[in-house]
DNA sequence: TAGACGTGGAC
DNA sequence: TGTCCAAGTCT
């Protein structure tokens, strides 16, 4: 990645980073939000569990969802070390609902480490060797919890980046010219605070659709704005059409009892607990208990990459041949996915 | 490298 | 209902 070379491709004029940096920190001064992961304009920094720990909740996922999910963990585990000591079955019980379910185990394989560490590393560099911890959020915590100028990137900034600098290169393609542009913009003092005001901008200003430019700090310093682009960038591929897969799955269940099972750690709904079901890409899968079964109905879910449409049957929990016969007091369908809440949600 | 990987809210 | 998309990472 030869950020000069990028700049160089850019035919964008771009705005003066002498006149965005104070223009954005003072607007982040009077308007950031408030968040529980998030210390006050201009003051100390959060600790770097929480920055880290909120980071990671906050990948794919909006601030509206992690609220919860963060005040739960944060509880529960006041520490990394506390983190640490965890059960992975607890770890993903917790993490239910939110999604990218990798995302909850590569958390406590960071834990441990930063724990047998001593503590979170304070470079970017470091941060990006742990596991979960991508080329944004190792920007992020050294930016928010360590001070360093480091150029946070996320879908936020690439829209504010592109806008401010009119970049008409479509996405992804875009996305090094992007980086090396909101490289021009990082200032040395101050980095956590304008990395998190440059995505509060684009959160609630400079918003995918209808971008309130008449509000916006930086709007008589935006190219875009100024050739009438504003909501057309960044430009953006067609997507792929959804595809439609089906499967069956069983709820085998009586007063006393219900059967679960703990899916494979890899892939789909990875380590999560789960109603036995056949593959939902056509492979079959025999019944987990004898019957007999009656049809309850279907459920309907989309992921992101394709629409999946699992027919629902219900029969008693005898002749178990496969998972784990549960007592329901030992079962809560809040440590379920989104997916099997929908077929917890069928049974009588 | 492009595809896999969840979920829910907005329009 | 359909489409987009939200503070990305991993392989």
């Amino acid at each position: 990645m030869n950020n000069r070379a990028n700049l160089r491709e850019t035919s964008a004029v771009g705005p003066d980073p002498v006149a965005v940096v104070p223009r954005l920190l003072g607007w982040y001064d009077r308007h950031a939000r408030v968040l529980p992961w998030r210390a006050p304009p201009g003051t100390a920094p959060m600790d770097p569990y929480r920055v880290w720990l909120s980071e990671v909740m906050l990948q794919q996922t909006t601030v509206a969802a992690v609220r919860a999910y963060f005040e739960r963990f944060t509880t529960l585990w006041p520490t990394v070390q506390a983190l640490a000591t965890a059960e992975e079955t607890q770890v993903m019980g917790e993490w239910a609902g939110l999604g990218y379910y990798a995302r909850a185990r590569n958390l406590l394989a960071c834990a441990r480490q930063v724990a047998a560490m001593g503590g979170f590393p304070d470079t970017r560099q470091a941060l990006a060797q742990l596991p979960g911890i991508g080329p944004y959020t190792s920007a992020a915590i050294a930016a928010i919890a360590f001070d360093r100028a480091e150029t946070v990137v996320d879908g936020n900034v690439e829209r504010v980046v592109a806008r401010l600098f009119a970049v008409d290169t479509p996405m992804p393609a875009a996305k090094p010219q992007l980086v090396a542009l909101a490289a021009t913009l990082t200032p040395d003092r101050r980095p956590g605070d304008f990395a998190q005001a440059m995505m509060d901008l684009g959160a609630t200003i400079c918003t995918p659709r209808n971008p309130a430019c008449a509000l916006c700090p930086l709007n008589d310093l935006c190219r875009a704005r100024t050739l009438g682009l504003a909501a057309e960038l960044p430009r953006k591929s067609p997507k792929p059409p959804r595809p439609q897969r089906r499967g069956t799955a069983w709820l085998a269940l009586d007063a006393s009892h219900v059967l679960v099972e703990r899916r494979p750690a890899k892939g789909l709904l990875g380590g999560t607990l789960a109603f036995p079901s056949t593959g939902w890409d056509g492979s079959e899968h025999p019944a987990p208990a004898a019957g007999p079964w009656q049809e309850l109905g279907e459920v309907r879910h989309i992921f992101t990459h394709f629409e999946l449409h699992l027919t629902v049957l219900a029969g008693p929990p005898q002749g178990v041949s496969r998972g784990l016969l549960l007592p329901r007091r030992d079962f809560d369908p809040a440590t379920l996915p989104g997916l099997m809440r929908k077929v917890w949600a069928l049974a009588p």
